[in-house]
DNA sequence: AATAATTTTTAGATAAATCTAAATTTATAC
DNA sequence: GTATAAATTTAGATTTATCTAAAAATTATT
């Protein structure tokens, strides 16, 4: 049973293994959990000796597969709680997050199952971050290749068939990059183009293009 | 802002003082909160300079105003979170206490009244407890005389209009004592008397006695 | 390669909440 | 009313998580 601190530290070290490198450093936990170096240090000393980070001195830590699996239970306890506060309270969606952070420590197993059945198995929270399930397995995307969409649906592009560099140069050149939205507007009969809205502007590209374009609906 | 602990002893204390005298004593306390005389004597000295109890070395300690109010604030908290569990989540009423205990401190006042309201502004917990609402008063009972129930009514003895001592005795020597159940069986024509089940057995009071008795109905 | 700057760790202290054991106060028994 | 028992408080330690200041290790600069 890890303490309500340690399981801040682990999500933390979760949090900043994503957006940067595989090595968390020991001043970036300091920042992301507000507090000393030195602090960070005796608690990197305690996660390792419970097995839940690896730790080399001056080095920087990772998660092991145990603390992993803690840190996923916490951020599936946080996202499932802001959806409920949305969801069923009517918070906004910028109101909920602090909140959450003292729910995501309520322990009950048995509570998170039922407020996911609750709340109708969600698989993102109101941010649009992905839920993972019990077993800390995030539900895969649905992607959908854009010459497959008709025209007035819509999505976010999540990923590519083509790896080439002069592919993605093309895609980054366009404004076509992860994440944007976009709407099907029309589809050219003669040789299958399709023309996109992305920020209010038309777009249109091959078939050849957009058949190496996945696209996550909705 | 009171620590989690202190609101624990907090609401020990409330509820301690509910049950038995006004005085609570250290050891009551200690039981209570699973810990030792000693622990509670330093935390008695705390909530003493915090203003939110009476302390008294040696005689036992009473809430202030301002302690009452916490305890009540954690109390509502604990109920609301209850109700949430019974009638949204579908846990049973015996599986929930333990739960309530750790969401009973999480902190948003938001977060309560809007809970609150989407369960529906509910007067009482599924043990049957009140629960307070945001100033800390008790939604009071609606209270019924004896005498205006109809055949088949039921509900549970929770006051007396006559407080005379020769009407009290008269009350506990045929069992009708505050909290009893009853059951208006038959109420006779020529003298308006009533006949009661109360634990499996009839019995009959004049309209002048069943005048006397308030009943919470069902 | 030597020096300087930065990062990280160690050493020693502090605050909250707890404990055991001893001292004090209050209650009960004779 | 004194002796004994019970309840309560004090004294001194312990654990968790934190801090500041100093030492050690790593990285960057000349
Ligand atoms: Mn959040
Ligand atoms: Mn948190
Ligand atoms: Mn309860
Ligand atoms: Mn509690």
């Amino acid at each position: 049973m890890n303490s309500l601190t340690e399981e801040n530290y682990l999500k933390a070290i979760y949090h900043l293994s994503k957006e940067g490198n595989a090595l968390v450093t020991t001043n970036n936990i300091a920042d992301s959990v507000s507090t000393k170096a030195s602090s960070v240090t005796d608690m990197l000393k305690k996660l390792a000796d419970k097995n839940l980070i690896h730790y080399v001195k001056y080095q920087g830590v990772s998660l092991t597969g145990e603390g992993l699996q803690a840190a996923l239970g916490i951020i599936r306890k946080h996202r499932l709680w802001e959806v409920f506060l949305v969801e069923k309270l009517n918070f906004k969606w910028d109101e909920v997050h602090d909140i959450a952070e003292e729910l995501e420590h309520i322990r009950s197993e048995e509570l998170v199952d039922r407020l996911q059945e609750f709340l109708g198995n969600p698989k993102s929270d109101p941010h649009g971050d992905l839920i993972p399930d019990k077993h800390g397995k995030f539900h895969k995307k649905e992607l959908i290749r854009l010459s497959k969409m008709k025209v007035g649906d819509s999505g976010s592009i999540s990923g590519v068939n083509e790896h080439s560099a002069g592919f993605l140069r093309y895609l980054e050149k366009t404004g076509l990059v992860l994440g944007k939205k976009v709407v099907i507007y029309e589809i050219i009969e003669f040789d299958s183009s399709v023309t996109l809205l992305v920020d209010n502007q038309e777009i249109t590209v091959s078939r050849d293009v957009a058949k190496n374009i996945l696209v996550y609906e909705q």
